[in-house]
DNA sequence: CTGGGGAAGGGGCCC
DNA sequence: GGGGCCCCTTCCCCA
């Protein structure tokens, strides 16, 4: 016989000792704050801890002492109550810093739960956005807690008994038990999420902000962190060094009598988050079951409507993760994918995917196709008499008869089935999306199979204009 | 080490 | 709202 509680309940005792410093051999030091914690339940949560108390194990008289300037104390304070709580408390302020932080310290739930997080975040309701509205001003909470964001570990669907301190007043949403389990994330071991993610924050960051830089981080971390997530992680969290561009917008929307800012946690508060909280800034999530995650799931969607109503607001939507302004939502919820790092155009040539369509079919032009009735040695115009497309793996240029010669290329090698036009793939093969890694190039390879050699074709500019009107329909 | 070129990727905006 | 074009910046590779 199974007692379902039996876990919630134990978890809760060690919760408990750690809070009153019980039995507790592990003290982590994070930017000068001290955590203390059980090295057993530390080694089961995490892969770093795991590794480093391995290597400790033969000391298990002496606490353990794990200092880190990757984060701050209060993403860390997010990781360890999901550790000693099975909760996490993802709200877009604190998202982007506790992905990195698990990253560092190799916790593949919460990475997980982090990317459905920012994922869910691209399913813009305008309907939740003006229901918000319309409730805002009632649904206020009273008690002056902002919503949050709680994410239950997926043991806690077998216990029978909801948990007693997420009241509905507090205004948290619950995304209880598998529900997660029914959403698409990434498999943890892909990382391209986070690069892009890294990227452009990196990017952000190089272009309109001044950070204080953290020390630099010990060679053994693990490789899954990216520079500009240590750099943003290990910022001290008395620094709230903001640029004018960003005080002045978060100035007009906080300013803002419709404004709103969503996830504001209620126990975690991420850095400079305080300044940023308006007082208009909680409003009451919807309280959902597990079949619909999405629903429970804060609407992360662009701050509306913060300048002047007679005035026809240029930039309406705000994107929840960084400074930027947009005036559509299509073009934020584009935006939003540089920052999850979706990528649901593949390459059916080569596999490589990419955000957006047109960087596909761009891509696709420059790299698979010859389109382009230009040597690429010399840059001059050739034609059917005087170039050759040259074919060297997927990739296809011309190369004029000189430059051909030049490069030693005289036993000219064509390869009929090669010779047939790389066509654009038909609508970006949309099902695919969120299959990172997944190499879709079951056509390639056997292209690819010789690309050790270089194929060339006779240049042919109608053939061409045949492949564009081919692939052009296929492209819209 | 540095500069140039190609490719990728992001934003604005038109259709 | 999606597709696509244009422009720009950034990154990477190579000479």
């Amino acid at each position: 016989m199974e007692i379902s509680s039996h876990q919630f309940h134990l978890l809760e005792q060690l919760n408990e000792q750690r809070r009153q410093d019980l039995f507790c051999d592990c003290n982590i030091l994070v930017e000068g704050k001290v955590f203390k914690a059980h090295r057993n339940v530390l080694f089961a949560s995490s892969g770093y801890f795991k590794m480093l108390l391995s290597q400790n194990s033969k000391e298990t008289s002496q606490p353990t002492t794990a200092s880190f300037q990757a984060f701050s104390p209060d993403t860390f304070t997010v990781i360890l109550d999901f550790v000693y709580s099975g909760k996490l408390s993802l709200t877009g302020q604190n998202v982007i810093e506790v992905m990195s932080a698990a990253s560092y310290l190799q916790m593949t739930d919460v990475i997980s739960v982090c990317k459905t997080f920012i994922k869910s975040s691209l399913d813009i309701s305008e309907k939740e956005k003006d229901r918000y509205f319309s409730l805002s001003d009632k649904d206020v909470n009273s008690n002056g807690v902002d919503r949050s964001c709680v994410y239950s570990a997926g043991w806690r669907a077998e216990s029978s008994s909801p948990p007693s301190h997420l009241s509905p007043d507090q205004g948290t949403c619950m995304m209880g038990g598998n529900a997660w389990n029914n959403l698409s994330y990434y498999p943890p071991s892909q990382r391209t999420a986070q690069q892009q993610l890294s990227k452009h924050e990196q990017r952000q960051d190089s272009g309109k902000r001044s950070r204080h830089l953290g020390p630099q981080q010990p060679a053994d971390i693990p490789p899954y962190k990216s520079s500009k997530l240590e750099d943003r992680a290990a910022e001290p969290a008395g620094h709230s060094a903001q640029p004018e561009e960003q005080g002045q917008i978060e100035a007009e929307v906080e300013s803002s009598h419709v404004g709103y800012q969503y996830g504001q946690g209620a126990d975690v508060t991420p850095r400079n988050q305080q300044e940023r909280e308006s007082p208009h800034s909680s409003g009451k999530a919807k309280s959902s079951k597990g079949e619909e995650p999405y629903r429970s799931m804060p609407f992360i969607m662009g701050v509306m409507g913060s300048w002047a109503e007679d005035d026809l607001p240029r930039m309406r939507f705000k994107c929840p993760f960084c400074t930027h302004l947009v005036k559509r939502k299509a073009d934020l919820k584009r935006h939003l994918r540089c920052h999850t790092g979706e990528r649901p155009y593949p390459c059916e040539a080569c596999g490589k995917r990419f955000s957006r369509l047109d960087h596909l079919s761009s891509h696709f032009r420059t790299i698979h196709q010859a389109c382009n009735p230009i040597c690429r040695k010399c840059k001059r115009h050739v034609t059917e008499l005087t170039g050759q497309v040259v074919q060297e793996g997927t990739r296809r240029y011309r190369l004029c008869n000189e430059c051909l010669a030049e490069a030693g290329i005289d036993s000219v090698r064509v390869d009929l089935v090669a010779e047939a036009p790389l066509e654009f793939p038909p609508d970006g093969n949309k099902d695919s999306q969120w299959h990172y890694g997944e190499d879709n190039r079951s056509d390639v390879e056997i292209v690819e199979d010789g690309s050790g050699d270089l194929v060339i074709q006779q240049v042919d500019d109608s053939e061409d204009e045949v492949e564009e009107k081919e692939v052009k329909p296929n492209i819209r």
